[in-house]
DNA sequence: GGTTCTATATATAAGGT
DNA sequence: TACCTTATATATAGAAC
């Protein structure tokens, strides 16, 4: 594209491989500009040039962040390590916890006791006189001093 | 770039938008590619179609990881500590709520309430006769079952 | 380090199969 | 649907700032 045609290989004077970057570089975010707004395409576009600067291109209807998630869903390669799946394990195991917590409160509050058996509804009959009886006894205490 | 002109804006004719696409997929995957051979650039480039099928380039000289390590760094802008800090919000929250089932359960067991003023105990109270009476309903509903 | 100027190489829009 | 064709729009190599 241009007074001659190059082959696709490093450019060796440096000083052309520098105003070539400088060019292609401004083409390409263009072209990745071009692409998500023509298509709804969602582009991360991410470049460092030989001297080390940065230059970068991401859909404004996402975030970096967004696209690396759907990356490692997509490749299934990971990209957030070890660390991270640890948080997640912990993030489970309190979901987990909560739910059972969640189910035990409502049962407490005699809902969704249908599906208890006999046993069951037996044990949550005592553990809710005894909550009664300690409540009833604290009420009590608190009435007398107030007396 | 063809036999007409077009407007930069989202093609409407879906059709037309993924033959678009596609071909400009391909034409800035190959300008990825020219880029980091000419000029030593390291390229990640990542793109999402309408469809949701990705498709990526990474410069052979890098990993992608690499290329998001040096990111943060040039950017300022954290991506994985960035997730790990809505992982470990995220686990603060469930932690609360945790928290604060775990007092309410054992305020329904009768436990830990001397802290409670008389009207909460007395909301307690409600409560958990509330529930007895649930469980006694229920309790008798399957006894008469196995009549 | 970037720009601008052109001639030329490439990319691609619209159409056909 | 996806792949050819081809006229045209764009990108860009080389040269000079």
């Amino acid at each position: 594209m241009g007074r001659g045609k190059i082959e696709i290989k490093r450019i060796e004077n440096s000083s052309n491989r520098q105003v070539t970057y400088s060019k292609r570089k401004n083409g390409i975010l263009k072209k990745a500009k071009e692409i998500s707004v023509l298509c709804d395409a969602q582009v991360s576009l991410i470049i460092f040039g030989a001297s080390g600067k940065m230059h970068e291109y991401i859909s404004p209807s996402t975030t970096l962040i967004d696209i690396l998630d759907r990356y490692q869903r997509a490749s299934g390669k990971t990209l957030w390590d070890a660390k991270h799946e640890n948080l997640s394990n912990e993030i489970d195991r309190l979901k987990k916890e909560n739910d059972s917590m969640q189910i035990e409160l409502r049962h407490l509050k005699g809902e969704d006791i249908t599906s208890l058996n006999y046993k069951e509804l037996m044990a949550l009959e005592d553990a809710l006189e005894n909550g009664l009886n300690g409540v009833r006894g604290s009420a009590q205490d608190v009435q007398e001093k107030c007396m």
